[in-house]
DNA sequence: AATATTTAGTTGACATGTAAATTATTATCA
DNA sequence: TGATAATAATTTACATGTCAACTAAATATT
């Protein structure tokens, strides 16, 4: 009895794949893909001295202009969150590629922004990270790329964890 | 006449999104996405004072059986790599949930076993963690999934990085 | 105005990721 | 066989992620 009941379940596994295990095969391949593809951007930057998460600090500085960002918007707006970005800018600052001042409005605050030695780095590394991110998924046509960015917008939006 | 060259450029621009910021599109929402759903199904497990590392640790050898994994074995298959292993395994073994014996037949090798008590608390975990991928990834249907996880297969394939 | 609450940021403690150096064991080959 | 190379795993050192506790300044409350 048990045998059969058995047996059955496993041809309609074999039939369907159960939407529980497309929902795990989708999230493990995020992570894999996420993964790999994070340690050969890391490569990138990591030629020039800078790990992936000071290169998005860096990155967000360069897009805040001239009136720089407080501590904590730069870090709402990177991939991570949070206190660990009070020790990456500490580095940033000792690498001379960002200055820090308190805001002189609202003296909570820590204003950053990125110098023009930090400038000229990001310039110098546009064009690999371009070539990268266009390597890194170059098997992918342009409607398959549109309908990634799409899949993986839904998945966003959606989420209550935000 | 730079004014002139500058707008068609522009124009091209908005026309057909390049291809370049397409792919940074697709790259970034990756990250963005797998961070999101792996906080995500951190909290899952950490309920039960496990991290998401110990948990895959514990998932691979539960799938090796009785023969056991060496070591860098259980590394290789795992998402991230390598020396952390050690490390990770070390805290397992105090947990109880995990046991280590040196390899007779090849003394360099260190194998590793699942315990019951490791077994167990996978089988509890079991359900809500199915739960959690499938509520993750709910927003999409059956096709959009299938299609997620071919794209997905699809990048990390051609991926050179190994 | 005095006190309490909220906000911005920092610090400390601990887990993990990664690279380089090290140890023990096994395999190779001259 | 003896020296050398390769393999499995560990250790060390350092960067980052995360949580909890803390400080300082600004707001809100009574």
């Amino acid at each position: 009895m048990p045998g059969k009941t058995n047996s059955k379940l496993q041809r309609e596994l074999k039939q369907t794949k159960p939407f529980e295990s497309l929902s795990q095969e989708a999230v493990l391949g995020l992570f894999r893909t996420a993964d790999r593809l994070r340690r050969r951007a890391a490569r990138v930057v990591e030629a020039h001295d800078l790990s992936l998460e000071q290169y998005n600090v860096l990155r967000i500085l360069r897009g805040a202009g001239k009136e720089g960002l407080p501590t904590l918007e730069v870090a709402a707006r990177m991939i991570e969150e949070f206190p660990a970005i009070t020790r990456l800018m500490d580095k940033l600052e000792t690498k001379q590629l960002v200055r820090r001042e308190r805001c002189p409005r609202d003296r909570r605050q820590v204003l950053c922004w990125i110098t023009p030695a930090g400038v000229d780095l990001l310039g110098t590394l546009d064009d690999p990270v371009r070539r990268n991110n266009r390597e890194s998924v170059k098997m992918l046509g342009e409607r398959e790329l549109k309908t990634l960015i799409t899949l993986l917008e839904k998945v966003r939006e959606d989420d209550k964890t935000q």
